[in-house]
DNA sequence: TAGCGAGATGTTACAACATATCATTTATGT
DNA sequence: ACATAAATGATATGTTGTAACATCTCGCTA
């Protein structure tokens, strides 16, 4: 039993504990996810499923249970790529600060931060002050990684 | 004259000023971005091209000339909704703050405030340890607004 | 002022991301 | 075992954005 099956059997608990199903398709794509650790568009999922699973998936069904494993806060979308990864709660259970996505613009490499709590607090407040609530404290922000930035100039 | 031919006359200068040109098309399509002040998606420029002007605009002219309008930074790109909206500095000589976009992701209403530089500051210096560069202060935050929270309930 | 060249726009086709709709299959409780 | 609800399949289509190549227009220079 790798970690990977650890993780799944974990989600798997996790959904069960209140009432939903982590079926074979859902645990496929999950794994997929977790197993990559990288931000995957749906249809970078469709071409991964065939190649490790050997059977076809269609699109819808990929939507579907991405929206599925969204619910259960087992994988994030990250909107500003259009692209969705393993939500990192799955793999660690204690939160040491609040993580954050850097997005590189260019390569769309994803990088997951830590922010002083502080700093999240504070933008909060004024987001609060205009009416607004945040979706989640993890900040999708657009960034350019030094690699681009090298390669650019 | 009125206060937007104002505003595109200013623009207009401003290209010339450096050698590009803000051409009628150009000016029609920020004319429409600056009447509206809201966010649109390039689609929805084009329907209102055509409502405006009566006169139809092939997509991939609009993309360019979007595109052109970010680069002579008369224009903003929110990712986060893929909509399009006038720059606020077209209208504001002066910073008050750093702006900050909240987009929330029911309506798709975005709404522009102001974060304490501090925070900003903070913030841009974790993404900096991390080998990163912010693309701009002005973030755009995932959000739900007041309204669709309430409607949602 | 004719015509050259760069930049702007038009046209068509298509790629990538996502959803609507309705049919079929599978799992679960009684 | 059967009724029901949940999950998945299949097909079509919507939305956002780009590639590639043709044509036009403006401003400069001979």
């Amino acid at each position: 039993m790798n970690n990977i099956d650890t993780i799944i059997e974990h989600a798997e608990q996790n959904c069960k504990s209140h009432g939903s199903r982590l079926t074979t398709k859902r645990k496929q794509v999950l794994s997929l996810l977790v197993q990559t650790s990288k931000a995957l568009s749906a249809y970078d999922l469709i071409d991964l499923f065939v190649k490790e699973n050997g059977e076809k998936i269609p699109a819808m069904s990929v939507y579907r249970i991405l929206d599925f494993l969204e619910a259960e806060h087992l994988v994030h979308k990250l909107k500003l790529a259009n692209k969705y990864i393993a939500c990192s709660h799955i793999t660690c259970k204690h939160d040491h600060g609040v993580p954050q996505f850097l997005i590189c613009s260019v390569c769309n490499v994803v990088k997951e931060i830590t922010v002083n709590k502080s700093t999240i607090n504070e933008l909060n407040q004024s987001v609060e002050k205009a009416g607004f609530k945040l979706v989640s404290p993890q900040l999708e922000i657009n960034c350019i990684c030094n690699d681009c930035l090298a390669t650019a100039a």
